[in-house]
DNA sequence: TGCCGTCTTGATACTTTGTCTCACTGAGAC
DNA sequence: GTCTCAGTGAGACAAAGTATCAAGACGGCA
């Protein structure tokens, strides 16, 4: 099954229609090799109005098919997610965003919780730093 | 010694001139009793045009002496800060925020940094949940 | 087939949060 | 006095959305 099938599947299964415009902003999505802007997105994707790419991109994060990743200047990008809950690894020199496999955080949540007495029901976390290549290139250039 | 004359200090200390514009915004942050946006600010702040205020609020923040909380929505808040590197956990009903003394994921960075090849420079982190106070509160109600 | 309610769309205006530019000002150095 | 330079404010601009609203498409039902 291609990826676009399966996410209009869940689309579907959600009870959303599958629209020309829905699958222009899908397509173009799935498009990108690495992460993208919004405007990069929009200005790639003609098949659907500006007010509906957003829609549509809220909706498939939402749907967790795409996730929201900021960077250390604070400006977002989105990315395709194939998996569930999880946090960025980000390269400040290159931009390559990689996805953590596991939460680092869950351990120390229910600490804090304890600590601080309160209910704690979502996190966001993102690390920023030199990937291996970036650091192994400095080397090589030094 | 007021925090007004402490921040100023440490704007001198570093080659900045305290004017007056500087100091109307440095006091319309200090009279806030938690966190604000900087529309909020700005609107209070009647010493200072929308450029300056931006300025010395960045000024601020890259000093230390602000720092900038992301809420859940992904909609950014200030907040004076009287420490160095710490975390937020933000009330999801009351909007309160409260500083995290520890740093949750200083173990766990290490090891990120291991299993990825990564050289981590900074990271970022928020909790989201209910503080004690709203917690009791729904209980009562109930 | 026609009707009705609901979902979806696109154009456009608006908002928020900043940043950029540029002419001007004021303070300190010489 | 004048030169330099940090700082200022007005206003334009930009990115990233959100809100509104009329119009169109679609599905169910009679």
């Amino acid at each position: 099954m291609s990826d676009l099938e399966d996410i209009t599947l869940k689309l579907e299964a959600r009870g959303y229609r599958i629209t020309p415009s829905r699958r222009a902003v899908i397509a173009a999505i799935l498009q990108q090799q690495k992460q993208f802007t919004a405007d990069d997105l929009a200005t790639r994707c003609r098949g659907a109005g500006r007010a509906t790419f957003f829609r549509t991109l809220r909706l498939l994060t939402d749907l967790g098919v795409v996730c929201r990743v900021l960077m250390e200047d604070g400006s977002p990008r989105y990315l395709v997610s194939r998996r569930g809950h999880h946090h960025h690894l980000v390269c400040t020199e290159c931009g390559a965003v990689q996805d953590l496999d596991q939460c680092a955080v869950a351990g120390a949540l229910r600490e804090v919780a304890d600590a601080s007495g309160y209910e704690i029901e979502g996190h966001w976390l993102e690390l920023y730093g030199r990937c291996a290549s970036c650091r192994s290139r400095v080397k090589i250039a030094v």
